[in-house]
DNA sequence: TGAAACGTTATG
DNA sequence: CATAACGTTTCA
């Protein structure tokens, strides 16, 4: 509790987007948040919302202010991107503070974007203290965010390959046991019930696992009974049309970070902290600093393109890795294939990336689900779960300010990108 | 360590 | 005011 900021009073809580295909979804009915919920006969305890529904892009409340200047956002009055930036509210992930990037006195272009949740960064000034999402936890004060935030968002990691499938039926809160404080009500359905078998609602949890194991796994929540079709390719097709949407999305992400790249070079002001490595790297301990060797030869359809894009942009400063969702582009299949071994995920992924002024890019197909309920509308358990997919963004970059190493920095980011467009 | 419970906040 | 749910705390 320290105090670091306001823990007690106003605490700023993320809320549902309302716009992904997770919160668009109608509750599964099955799973154990769902099975809770009064509506469905549960005893409302959990206060959870439903696994299928987790919202992929959670935003910040509109009542969110910034920090400095107390206003909201105000991203909506301007066009240009680089403005919108500047006057949106960003929740930096190590100190929480919302601020509006144009009120801050450093450059911006210190802080790392989280593309993977809107308007979510560490700011400038945690990164300057050499401040992690991990650090600051870790220690022994509490894990805010590297446990609420970051696990809480789907923002995926590794799946602990380990239970998945385990308990299968074990579900049924009923009954006592435990109950810390208020029994209010019993359980009325007594074990009789066991239905679905699979309903291994445990996988998504907190944090899901993204990539690959998406088509395998999809069907897991449950239901899918019927087993035998592949389900894997089902999901495929479905991502596939999906995707095409998507590849456009990224197009232009891709555009509109370029353009940033370039405003920000030229704010990047005083001096250039060469010393930025070392925060970005311990903090998922991953990637190693080193640029050629970080990016792995992730799909072979890219190759040695690929390969060299990341290559130029980490001599640029920036790294990129094309974490391409289950759904998002077009290798879904590629993907699926070698995805398994990319990113150990530790617990918090904060990537840096591209910087995504709206708190959109959702990621689900959309209108897809073949499998989908025909309507789900009904509370009624029986509802079979559409695959549940989720993905972020396709193409995440991490950018630090590390010094330019030529002087014609610009052209050559401009060219980098360029190739990545291709590339996409 | 993970799951459940619960206080509190966000929103209609 | 009621309902949904987030984030934290506590239990097993």
């Amino acid at each position: 509790m320290s105090g670091s900021k306001a823990l007690g009073g106003a605490r700023r809580r993320r809320t549902r987007c309302r716009r992904c295909q997770a919160c668009m979804r109608t509750e599964c009915g099955e799973c154990h948040f769902c099975k809770d919920m009064k509506k469905f006969g549960g005893p409302g305890r959990m206060k959870q919302s439903c696994l299928l529904r987790q919202c992929t892009a959670p935003v910040l409340p509109h009542t969110a202010v910034c920090f400095a200047c107390g206003e909201a956002g105000k991203e909506d009055t301007v066009e240009s991107e680089e403005e919108k930036f500047s006057l949106s509210l960003m929740e930096c992930t190590i100190c929480n503070e919302i601020i509006h990037p144009s009120c801050l006195k450093m450059g911006k272009s210190e802080g790392i974007i989280n593309d993977e949740i809107p308007n979510c960064w560490e700011c400038p000034k945690c990164h300057k203290e050499g401040k992690t999402s991990k650090d600051q936890t870790d220690g022994l004060g509490k894990r805010r965010m590297d446990n609420g935030e970051v696990s809480r968002w789907k923002l995926t990691d590794e799946p602990p390959a380990s239970k998945k499938k385990s308990l299968s039926v074990e579900d049924a809160p009923r009954s006592d046991g435990p109950k810390r404080k208020k029994e209010k009500e019993l359980p009325q359905d007594s074990g009789s019930k066991k239905k679905i078998k699979g309903a291994r609602e445990k996988h998504l949890k907190k944090k899901v696992k993204p990539n690959s194991s998406d088509s395998s796994e999809a069907n897991g929540p449950n239901s899918s009974s019927g087993g035998g079709h592949g389900s894997g390719t089902a999901a495929a097709s479905a991502l596939l049309s999906a995707s095409q949407d998507q590849r456009s999305h990224q197009r232009e992400k891709l555009e509109r970070f370029k353009r940033m790249c370039q405003l920000l070079e030229r704010v990047r002001d005083s001096s250039s902290s060469s010393s930025s490595s070392s925060e970005s790297d311990s903090e998922s301990d991953s990637d190693s600093p080193s640029p050629i060797a970080a990016s792995e030869p992730s799909s072979p359809a890219y190759g040695g393109s690929a390969r060299e894009r990341n290559r130029r942009l980490a001599e640029l400063g920036f790294s990129a890795s094309e974490e391409s969702e289950g759904e998002s582009v077009a290798e879904v299949e590629v993907e699926g294939v070698e995805e398994p071994q990319r990113r150990r995920g530790d617990g918090a992924r904060v990537r840096r990336a591209a910087l995504e002024p709206e708190p959109e890019e959702e990621e689900e197909g959309v209108g897809d689900h073949r499998a989908a309920p025909a309507a789900p509308a009904s509370p009624q358990p029986n509802t079979q779960t559409p695959p549940f997919t989720h993905t972020h963004s396709t193409v995440q970059m991490r950018f630090t300010s590390a010094p330019p190493p030529s002087p014609c920095m610009n052209q050559s980011v401009t060219l980098t990108l360029g190739a990545a467009l291709i590339i996409l």
